[in-house]
DNA sequence: CCTAAATACTTCACCGATGAATTATTTTTC
DNA sequence: GAAAAATAATTCATCGGTGAAGTATTTAGG
């Protein structure tokens, strides 16, 4: 989804606001404010997400395998579970398989059972895939880094709380729903 | 990717503040607030989407096909060409493609070469299309509406002008790459 | 201790999205 | 006016994602 590099993000909100403006009209009860808010928090979300799936193109990797690696790259040993990873980059299990399938391919991580329950596999980090890391972190930080630039500390401090604050919301909302 | 209905956003976003501070001792000059705004923009963002696929399956609809139809709804004839709606919705024109013949099919939409360009087709929104249109959104907003509760009024004036920003912000990084 | 239930991961079939190539049409250039 | 270039949409092949079903292992219950 490299849709956003040809269409700027403020044009598309630009005639999101109009087509708001009538359905408004012939919707009656429609939470107008916050479907803006939706959309204005899908579509930078997005254009970030295409962002970052410019820079991994090149390497021939896709997010949700930078994801998985990142999340290995960060955590304690190296190492966890697909089911593990599955949870926290969103992921099926069925996803991690072959997430977990690409990256041993590429040489970035190793694969075994675990001892102590033979369900279980290990997934770990190789060195190749720490070095890996290494390389393509750096050039993303400047353009992410100018992405924020125009807030303040402050500001990014209220926009930071306000998302976790829409996290648990978000929460809450989805256990209601699951009664 | 219904993936957060089972684990919580904020647990997952506690076990990336695990994450990254780890990664911050290791990776030198990461903007490791920026990292973090990033990833709470883009999981609160894909939880609410997944929110909104929920909806959709029942009805056999996919997202971009939903938007692309909501984009006939609030277009001020109903009608659009691929290409346009292709801009707005974030889909390559292939997949417009894909979308209008699913929307075809289902009696949501018409489709016609236009007079003065036969280049061009022109979809419309059929009676059929506006009626689930109608009957599909008003049981999606007290749960839209529930999930920005927690903000004051001023509050989501705040969060829609900071997203806003993102997005002019987002114009300029990526103009800027281009050159 | 044995059986049923639960768990972790994988396979299979399918869906939604893309880029490259193609076709038809219009616009631009000379 | 003719040819080249550009444009709009579609087709084709491929990739990334899912749920259901399946296999192997562990845990729970009697």
């Amino acid at each position: 989804m490299n849709y956003f590099s040809m269409n700027k993000v403020t044009e598309i909100i630009a005639g999101l606001d109009e087509g708001m403006a009538r359905v408004e009209q012939i919707v009656p009860g429609m939470p107008i404010d916050d479907v803006r808010l939706y959309k204005l928090l899908t579509l930078t979300a997005g254009a970030m997400q295409d962002e970052l799936a410019r820079n991994l193109k090149p390497h021939g990797m896709a997010e949700s395998d930078f994801h998985a690696l990142m999340m290995l790259f960060s955590s304690p040993n190296g190492s966890a579970t697909p089911s593990d990873l599955a949870c926290v980059a969103t992921q099926s299990s069925t996803n991690m398989t072959r997430i977990a399938n690409s990256l041993v391919k590429k040489g970035f991580i190793t694969r075994a059972h675990a001892v102590d329950d033979r369900r279980r596999i290990v997934m770990r980090i190789t060195p190749a895939g720490k070095r890996f890391v290494n390389k393509l972190l750096p050039p993303m930080f400047p353009r992410l880094a100018a992405t924020f630039a125009t807030f303040s500390a402050r500001e990014k401090t209220t926009l930071q709380r306000m998302l976790r604050t829409l996290a648990q919301s978000i929460d809450d909302v989805t256990a209601r729903g699951d009664e």
